[in-house]
DNA sequence: CTAAACTTTTTAAAAAAATTAAAAAGATTT
DNA sequence: AAATCTTTTTAATTTTTTTAAAAAGTTTAG
């Protein structure tokens, strides 16, 4: 489709709308070459011209975006349970409703197929042409090679890729990324500006994951494993983890634990709202703590402090500018913030969490949409040209 | 004294001898341009070409090397009460003996003044023209503030910046850096290969520094405190730290914890080679362990178990390539190595601490004065030209 | 209210650096 | 021993940046 000027395209599609000076500044290159860049661009009708933006005291600057419909990009967000698809176009707007549907990861050799029959149906409901898509980006839960292609922990593939074979199936490229990580970059791309360059993101869901921003780049450590946030080894409880260890902080902070802790209370006889359910889901104890049940407020709370006894060691190890709260559970931020802030102050040394700022993210439940997005913008350069070779002269 | 090509003269720094292709990728520059670098610096007498090198199938390149005396460096290495200062050249070779006192950094007056008499001393007494000298790189603990060239925790300087004031007294131009910072810089530049791209280097001594090597780059955090591993909140002691809180990791696993544990084992009637002493210093554990002494080494194996547990977290969050142990304490590095390895083989999930080697750094006691070294090495560009300006024709 | 002074953006010219291609020097293979 | 292959060095070309100048606004002073 794009060959040349990928870094001003990518540039183009976070900050939606840009001036060549912007753009200057988001590559780090010269403004000469951004602008012979950007009339390129133009040329081929991957760029517009949006118009002219205020200035505060000097020459107003033309704005450029990119056309919405030069392309349109397939996310697709996985967890446990649920997948979700959605059509994106190139000014990072939803095309259509989002795709929401049950898919159990764990013990279903129809997983895969499953979700290449959903993929395929999304692109004929959607009426575009195939040519039309860039590419699938698919975000999930697992120890994920993204360079090779690979979940090394769920949906394996014989003989080939896990990547190429989704791509034969659905016949587009197909990018793949860990659920956290992808979150993280969809912070930093589309969230709050704190979250730029020096940034814990915290994955609240059936586990508790984290995508590092270091240096304004996500960080995935010398082999990939880097952000164990979930199995730090935090408490002598002696449960059982799903890695095989015991005390991991997951297993007293994660949505599973959290629904375990539930219904072994309501066993209890706690009174809650909660017992009109005939087992409880994590999505039940959300909606009773937002209608105020004092059980499931508690049982998150608690979840929430050890959550914040666990950011206390990353903020005296990595000494981030924020800490932002997203995923799935982050619907109900406002109940994680107050315990959350209250352990990370009882155990930092003092006045450290006055330079880390904690917050709630703003994209919601979108994130890891917005981060399947952000997993093909990033590859976008792998993408091979299409070229009509015409013959020599 | 130079001005352009710095970054060649710092390539040539690091790697002793380099042909024109090993700089070429050291600083990130095309052939072409080093080439030319090269030899601007060979006409201004500040890099000499060494000889031909062997190849492993094709022309020999020929080799070049920093002049040894174009210039000197002073490295000053402090801790809570010893200093060492030592002047270096430009092949990074110790000129002269390693000067060491006592010098306490708590509640001293005198400290600031003592330093620079002893500087000047060196300077002296090493009979080198004051202008060979580059600068001065000082390397303590405390929180620095390397930019500004200040230490919020010691020597505070009336009205004008630390840096400022010891520049003036001692005409030479000051740099500053935190003691871990300062290791981890040395143990990249000069150690072990495993420590050049990701890796946590700990600082054996009073405290439990870390520097952090992430993406060849060491890591500060947003605002200068990353790497407060000895202030982890990971024991439930009681036992009050320096920091105002209670269960640091350092109350447990510094030297200054283990030679308290020390004194009052002795006090209990513990049987070992360290009642001869009167005050059990940590010299002293380090010293009767070396010989075998099975109360010194129980005492510092627990401690180094206490520090594994702290690197599993490390491991789970940053998986590194390496783990170094370096500073002061790691002259008994063989000691410190099975409790901290077992320690984490015991706190991570399955497999984690495979992919990250444990290591001794080779650089012993000397590290800490390298990293002085490093940290001039490093701000050579602010140090701004004497050039002597010729009439205009 | 208008002209001068200041800011910011855009365009143009010059300089720097990288890429590509070619040549040189040596090692390895036939 | 000649031909082939590697690696380094030099040269030519292209790309990119830096610097300077011009254009288009805004703000301020009189």
């Amino acid at each position: 489709m794009f060959f040349k000027n990928i870094d001003l395209i990518k540039a183009l599609y976070y900050s939606k709308t840009a001036s060549l000076n912007d753009l200057s500044i988001d590559t780090g290159r010269s403004i000469p070459y951004v602008t012979k860049g950007v009339a390129d661009l133009v040329k081929l009708n991957i760029v517009k011209e949006i118009g002219i933006r205020t200035s505060s005291g000097g020459r107003k600057p033309a704005t450029y975006s990119l056309i919405a419909d030069t392309g349109f990009i397939i996310s697709v967000a996985m967890n446990q349970f649920v997948t979700r698809i959605v059509i994106v176009n190139m000014n990072n707007e939803f095309v259509g409703d989002v795709q929401e549907f049950e898919l159990k990861l764990n013990d279903n050799n129809n997983a895969i197929h499953s979700l290449i029959a959903h993929i395929n149906a999304t692109v004929i409901k959607s009426g575009l042409p195939q040519d039309k898509f860039l590419a699938v980006g698919i975000t999930m839960p697992g120890f994920i090679d993204a360079f090779q292609g690979n979940n090394l922990s769920f949906l394996q593939s014989p003989d080939e890729t896990l990547v190429t074979y989704i791509a034969k199936q659905v016949e587009l490229p197909v990018f793949i990324e860990n659920d956290s990580t992808s979150i993280a970059l969809a912070e930093q791309k589309f969230g709050l500006p704190i979250a730029r360059s020096n940034s814990m993101i915290i994955n609240l869901g059936w586990g508790i994951g984290l995508g590092m921003i270091i240096n304004k780049e996500i960080f995935k450590g010398h082999s990939g494993f880097a952000g164990e946030f979930s199995h730090l080894p935090l408490h002598k409880n002696g449960k059982l983890c799903s890695c095989g260890k015991q005390g991991c902080l997951e297993t007293e902070a994660s949505l599973l634990a959290i629904e375990a802790k539930a219904t072994e209370g309501l066993k209890q006889g706690e009174v809650s709202s909660l017992v009109k359910y005939d087992t409880v889901s994590a999505d039940n104890i959300i909606d009773e703590a937002l209608k105020g049940d004092a059980f499931a407020v508690k049982i998150i709370s608690e979840a929430a402090y050890f959550i914040g006894q666990g950011l206390a060691i990353l903020l005296h190890l990595m000494n981030p500018e924020s800490i932002i709260l997203s995923g799935k559970g982050s619907v109900i931020g406002k109940l994680w913030l107050s315990p959350i802030q209250q352990a990370m102050n009882e155990h930092c040394i003092p006045h450290l969490t006055t330079y880390t700022q904690l917050a709630v993210s703003n994209l919601g439940n979108d994130a890891q949409l917005l981060g399947g997005v952000t997993t093909v913008i990033e590859n976008l350069y792998k993408l091979s040209p299409q070229v009509s070779i015409s013959e020599p002269a």
